[in-house]
DNA sequence: CTTGAATATTGAAACGTTTCAAAAACCACT
DNA sequence: AGTGGTTTTTGAAACGTTTCAATATTCAAG
């Protein structure tokens, strides 16, 4: 492996005149520049960024933590994320955490001892310790889509109780009384607040909640299946459905295929996020979008924001709104609907409205 | 920032011992390693990946280049290296290429200075100058779905030849004669190899080419949607269509709802990649599926298998088998179609044949 | 020529580990 | 107490840069 040295030796000059002149210091002169440099190239010399990295403190390298980068809503973040990144000269180290607490620490302390310059981190909420650890060791910090309650970092996120809200008045407009909602787990602060955001709504309009209604998945495709198929059972069923995440509407789409329900002539369906091809699917999605792209973006923004700033900074906040995409799975409830019997209020909201860190 | 110096002198050992103590060399006292252990506990020691990449020589970090990980071909496939590299200790550097060899070509750089352990490559094909560095260098290499002509390295791939000969004869049996193929760019070897299995299969069933049919596109989505609608425009129109991969597909299934045709009862359309909302279009789409993790998968085996192994092996090859997925999109030919008129082959078949590598 | 200032180069410390030959400590036997 | 063999520990080199005080060189002006 060919070294500094060896380019200093060959171009006759010291070590640190060599560096000087590999790295543009205009503290050498032109001739020596380019001596240093052609036999830089002659001898394929490629400088260590290690090496670089120990002297310096600076790795040039951020680490992406998420859930799964299998799930489309992720994707388009890490995307830009990566955008960014390649263009401020960083690469980004990708680690799927899976929903996994342990996971999630051990990545964490793999970065660290990666001495990468910063993170950003879609946290499973579970792995508080390790997350303090990086705030100690001064380790510019991003959350990114979900809030972690007693840790002050920076944050970007999409006001999920908005988008909560929003659907669900979409259905009370359309007419709905019985709306079914398949949440996330509300240890997360996306699935409590868009739970919040529904019960809120229903509470605006007077209509009384169904706790048969509310279902807690786990953001994945199955748990949207199960609990679409549980719902069917209820009776009487549900006029609308909606559905808090992508994965889960893919679930939830099966299961009503699967039972022949039309939509929206039986069922109105409203899903999140929204993904490209839900405008070809059977019938077009309503869903509530989120500008993922910005979210991803102003997340590495503000990390290299961090990066660079002098001391630490007060925490800041970047809420992205989410919008109603109004297709087709929408419509008025059938006819035989009944009005639902009215019932005690379950304590879910309160526990919600605990989770939810204020947006 | 504590160091292994610091653990060394607080427990009152050498930096040598304190170093055997952490990596559990059984060449300590079982009383001295616990007591190292205890204070580098204590003061929250963190060893640094670099200083030790510099002495070990390696990083535990291998990089990926894909064209874009928005791209749902690529993510399962990233999905499954991130998996294998990590239950192996190993960190993933993704880098995007969006097809372009000069970003290629400094990626390729970065994570050379970097030192990374191996490289995944999904090569735009334009980089073969840094490709041959990365071997000269006896970096591991894995090429990832596209051959690279004139490099010696591993390769993972799926046999396109028949991806694009089992899409082409599903066509055929169903009665078609007038097919269009949107291909991808023949300078990947992707693009080459579908085209070239359309070609055989037209032949070997002795139907002539209508050059008209034939168009390339450049594997995104808008060129899907922007070719389909000149082959709209094509007299007589095609009576299906092979679209052949997963975007350009997408970007066709909008030019046929734009234009109102309907699937298949005027136009058959086979797609390529499986996606698993595929079965959720209107109507579920029948392609051509390739099994990605698997590919991520193998690629990943074939980088640490590269990077374990002593000295220089002769490069792999494992080609994956793709399958034709029926579903709903392909019917027979709509009665009015007629029997093109023969004409001249065109010189795509050679052209194909020769950017193609053996499989 | 000198001189003093400006410019260019050098040399060594520092970054934080691992590794390994050499030294030290320990142990069981005479 | 001495011996030889084990087991532990030490200390220093090495990894490949950057940085910066100190030194050397160049240059313009007198």
């Amino acid at each position: 492996m060919v070294t500094i040295k060896d380019v200093a030796r060959e171009a006759g000059v010291s070590v640190g005149t060599a560096s000087q002149a590999l790295r543009e210091s205009p503290a050498v002169r032109e001739a020596t520049r380019h001596r240093v440099l052609a036999v830089a190239k002659r001898l394929r010399y490629q400088p260590s960024a290690l090496a670089r990295g120990m002297v310096t403190r600076r790795t040039q390298t951020v680490g992406l933590l998420i859930s799964d980068i299998a799930n489309p809503f992720f994707i388009r973040a890490v995307r830009a994320i990566e955008d960014v990144a390649q263009g401020n000269g960083y690469n980004v180290i990708l680690c799927n955490t899976d929903e996994d607490p342990v996971k999630e620490t051990q990545y964490l302390r793999v970065l660290m001892e990666k001495r990468v310059d910063g993170i950003i981190l879609a946290t499973t909420a579970g792995s508080r310790q390790a997350v303090r650890e990086v705030r100690w060791r001064r380790i510019p910090l991003v959350l990114f889509d979900r809030e972690l309650a007693g840790v002050a970092a920076d944050i970007v996120k999409v006001d999920s109780v908005l988008g909560g809200r929003l659907a669900t008045e979409h259905l009370l407009r359309l007419g709905h009384r019985r709306i079914a909602i398949i949440h996330g787990p509300v240890v997360r602060s996306t699935g409590a607040e868009r739970l919040q955001g529904y019960l809120a709504a229903l509470e605006a309009a007077g209509v009384a909640l169904v706790p048969d209604l509310i279902r807690e998945g786990n953001f994945k495709q199955d748990s949207g299946r199960e609990l679409t198929r549980e719902l069917l059972r209820v009776s009487p069923p549900p006029t609308a459905l909606f559905c808090t995440n992508n994965l889960m509407t893919v679930g939830a789409l099966q299961a009503l295929r699967e039972r022949g329900v039309r939509i929206p002539a039986d069922l109105s369906l409203i899903g999140y996020d929204d993904m490209e091809w839900w405008t070809l699917t059977d019938p077009p999605l309503t869903t509530i979008g989120q500008p993922v792209y910005e979210l991803g973006f102003e997340a590495m923004r503000l990390l290299l924001d961090q990066i660079g700033a002098k001391g630490r900074r007060r925490p800041r906040r970047v809420v992205l709104k989410p919008e109603l995409l109004v297709r087709e799975s929408g419509g008025p409830p059938p006819r035989m609907a009944r009005p639902n019997t009215p019932r005690e209020r379950s304590g879910l909201l309160r526990k919600a409205r605990a989770n939810a860190c204020d947006t």
